[in-house]
DNA sequence: CATGAATGAGTTTTCATTCAT
DNA sequence: CATGAATGAAAACTCATTCAT
């Protein structure tokens, strides 16, 4: 996941403690996670995280400020080279779905954290409400370009991600790899006549 | 939360042990709730939690399956109201959203605990695969029955659960407990057109 | 040490606790003490140690707490029985050295504890200065009564203090238990006539 | 503290480790001092501690053996020049109290490492004895010359000492600098003549 | 039925020390 | 000479579970 894109200017420690973080965090949650699981599963000892790390919030916190910055890139980078506000949208779309199967890991560690009470998960839907607020922007620019439907773009945004829970859902639940591209032409087609795509 | 149904047939302290344990659950998750924190917030003493429970895993599963059994039972009962394929999914919709609303604590539990691979965790998955089943068999019948674009039902089904993925999405990350009827108003709408319903 | 005196009002296992941790502290000082350590000495589970304090830092200072109120009420209750300041005094003298002779575990913990920019000696030295202030007022009852030399009677107090330091340096250092009353009587007469200047 | 008179016969780094080491081991104790702080503290990496010191002990000893070594050269130096066993231990005493006021780091180091049963601890209390043996033979020679009353000289040599702690104690624990020579002036006092009995 | 003191295995964190550069 | 990344043993602390009352 995200491994060509930034290992160059990560230090190659740092980057096997954040894979493996991200690996043992989306197989057990933030507190079923254990230091000693995330050291050995990147090949170091147990202080090197705490050399690397304050602690594993820290690790926790890292993860999630790379990743949706890395998300937020890539959308940016794809919506740039589309002309009309339709084409952005469904970039957008496109390239969050790919995110997804690229990283099911990391999605499911903001999945399992999103929901509770402690400071960690307080800042992580702060983080992600700066994030559905960016995807906002293509909605509203498409609702304005009289492409879908008007409404209340926020919500839309909302739903456009949460749809995208399903993509998780089926594929963590079924278990069953199967084809990606299926999947995604059914989504798409299932979030664009769900924001009342005009024809 | 579900308290009038069931509390005849269960006794008052499991009653509040059941209440409190969601309570903790959504707020910290499976490992970050504690045994302490469970007995405190229900009003016992640690050791009664054991009396009634052998253990924190049993707590977890008793509340997952008798929530779920409630959902299947709330669907079930409005279903059999109504006549036609379509409005029983029409009563999936809205039942299903309201249960949401009125729950939850209870979809925070399932929603983070729905991505690990300890144990009760593929057991949670097992149970919401059949629950997504069961749902499932009302696609197939609007399907069948010309009401809505035929497909892969149980994608469909996933979908559905994942645009519901939006209301708790939305709810938590913008904590503003806004209009209900109107969210589940735009959500139905926006789950009916993306389902593909046929003029 | 203190047991017989407060073991009434206080629980058995915290008891334990707590002549254990002065011991452990006095023999590695605070940071040098380990909880292992303390609980193995108090023949308890080192989980005991958290049901009954939240912290190490918590025993430290209960036990300081709890030391230096036994040592004000020892005080305050030898004084009521003299009639003048003098003899009120001397009995600061004298109850002061037989507390430091039956208590020196305790007094080696203040002594090593007293003099770094912790929280828990800041804390440990407010405490300090209070009782300080406390012995001022026999000092100053003393002058003012014309018994004693007038002059800074803070100054004196602490010099009075700093002088029962040698009490526990010449104990500590040369190991040799000698004669308690001996010692005492000495350092009295050292402290009420100096080093006996002839003129 | 000492700057001046050694750094001439040390090299610049080590110096740097040497005053850095006071300043934490004062702070924080022995055991709550870290490498990682003196080195900082010091300017240096973390490695360069060890280049130059085998251990953190070797860095206590190393800064035990030079202060009481200095102490030592102080007392002797002044000593020399006075004619009188009288005015001999009148020079030990000012000169004590003025190395213990410009150096009051490194006495606060001695004050908080002189109690446990650590190896460290034995050695320190082992050096402190030479020392008040060394002072010691100023009180006898003023004992033999009749300058003061006879008694246990070595008692006498502690009871000094632990005066001395009166300045420290209330240094610290009153934190105000208040004028030097005129503390000096009522300790020197105070141990001439003690707390001023009235016939 | 209910309690809460006690436990100990397991977890996070610390830190003196090593070593390749 | 000096560095600082890496280590791992040891420390503080947590918490599900037990059990005598």
């Amino acid at each position: 996941m995200f491994q060509l894109i930034w290992s160059d200017f990560m230090n190659k420690t740092k980057d096997n403690i954040f894979y493996s973080a991200i690996k043992v965090f989306s197989n057990n949650g933030y507190n079923g996670a254990t230091m000693d699981e995330i050291a050995s599963n990147a090949g170091v000892a147990k202080g090197t995280l705490y050399y690397h790390f304050k602690s594993k919030e820290e690790i926790f916190k890292y993860i999630i400020e790379e990743g949706v910055n890395l998300m937020k890139n890539e959308i940016d980078e794809a919506t740039d080279k589309e002309k009309t506000a339709l084409e952005k949208l469904k970039a957008v779309c496109r390239v969050q779905l790919n995110l997804i199967y690229k990283n099911r890991d990391f999605f499911k560690v903001i999945a399992s954290q999103l929901w509770g009470k402690e400071l960690r998960q307080l800042e992580l839907r702060d983080i992600m409400r700066n994030y559905v607020v960016h995807i906002e922007e293509f909605v509203k620019d498409a609702m304005e370009a009289g492409s879908i439907k008007k409404g209340n773009s926020l919500f839309v945004a909302y739903a456009f991600l949460g749809t995208l829970c399903s993509v998780s859902l089926y594929e963590v639940i079924n278990a069953e790899n199967d084809n990606i591209n299926n999947t995604i032409e059914n989504l798409m087609n299932y979030i664009l006549n769900g924001i009342g795509l005009q024809n």
